[in-house]
DNA sequence: GCCCAGGAGTGTG
DNA sequence: CACACTCATGGG
């Protein structure tokens, strides 16, 4: 089943590559594979041309789905302009970015992903993700699992998921997925941001950072602005700002407003190219 | 082998 | 408030 769908700017490689989410590939012909909810879709893209969708038989949900997770509705001129017009550091290189959009995640699967991703690197955190839904999760087709589910990640004993690769973070993910409710996690919906980060934060395992990971990448609350080793470094080189992750947030709030999720995604693409020894977009104010 | 990783929790000054 | 230390383990 194939569909056609207008969804500009648009970069599969540097949206579904760049670390924000963990499960999509690269296939040998540059198409994306992938599971959204119940099945597994490909993405192909080449820059001019429209995005196309290849889904499984008879799910005409699919091109719905692809656009919700790609976040159709945002405005990527107007968040440029906006972000441009408060920031001269992001101002002259963003519109080499404009493809890079955030992506809107299942708020379960978030929050565990990047419970997982603390003290790891993009590889393994994928590893570990893909360990897990071999595990736990229920198959879909090419031999690609869904995420597990929190019930069924509440029956796992931590030797059982230690045996999966998760380290220390085995305790963190059971205890999450035993205490967290699923109706407690649908009313987080609801609280603004600044509430949504204080309950996530009672979560063991989540602090300040895996808190705005999943209120930007989990809830689409575009003001978070996640602050790891890589946006330090940024924040750093290119604003010689430095401090505790309080201080950090506060410049980066003040700074970008609105849609500091966007801005922390385009320095942070930036820094890991510029380590990468790769183009290098933007330079000091 | 070595260093690092989209950090958090805990204890101490 | 700021640091220092520990926590497992696969990738580069």
């Amino acid at each position: 089943m194939n569909f056609r769908t207008e969804l500009e700017p648009l970069d599969l490689a540097k949206t579904l590559g760049c670390g924000q989410t963990f499960r999509w590939r690269m296939l040998p012909d540059g198409s994306w594979r992938g599971p959204l909810d119940d099945q597994l879709v490909v993405l192909k893209k080449s820059p001019g041309s429209k995005l196309h969708i290849s889904a499984e038989p008879g799910r005409e949900d699919a091109a719905r789905l692809v656009k919700e997770h790609l976040r159709a509705g945002d405005d990527i001129a107007r968040i440029q302009r906006s972000l441009r017009s408060r920031d001269p550091v992001l101002r002259k290189g963003m519109g080499g970015l404009k493809g890079l959009r955030i992506v809107k995640m299942d708020e379960w699967e978030c929050l565990v992903s990047f419970v997982l991703a603390t003290y790891a690197n993009i590889p393994r955190i994928s590893l570990m993700i893909e360990t897990l839904s071999k595990k736990y999760g229920e198959p879909i087709a090419g031999g690609v699992n869904r995420f597990p589910s929190r019930a069924r990640l509440a029956r796992a004993g931590e030797s059982e998921l230690r045996a999966c690769g998760l380290g220390y973070r085995a305790p963190y993910v059971r205890a999450i997925a035993q205490d967290l409710t699923d109706d407690r996690l649908e009313s987080m919906k609801d609280l603004d941001f600044e509430e949504l980060r204080d309950a996530l934060k009672e979560l063991p395992g989540v602090g300040d950072k895996v808190a705005d990971c999943v209120a930007l990448f989990g809830f689409g609350r575009l003001e978070a602005f996640p602050i790891d080793v890589w946006m330090e470094r940024a924040l750093a080189r290119l604003y010689h700002k430095r401090g505790s992750y309080t201080r950090l947030r506060e410049f980066a709030s003040e700074r970008f407003s609105q849609y500091a999720g966007y801005a922390q995604e385009y320095l942070y693409y930036n820094e890991r190219s510029h380590a990468a020894k790769g183009p290098c977009l933007f330079s000091e104010e």
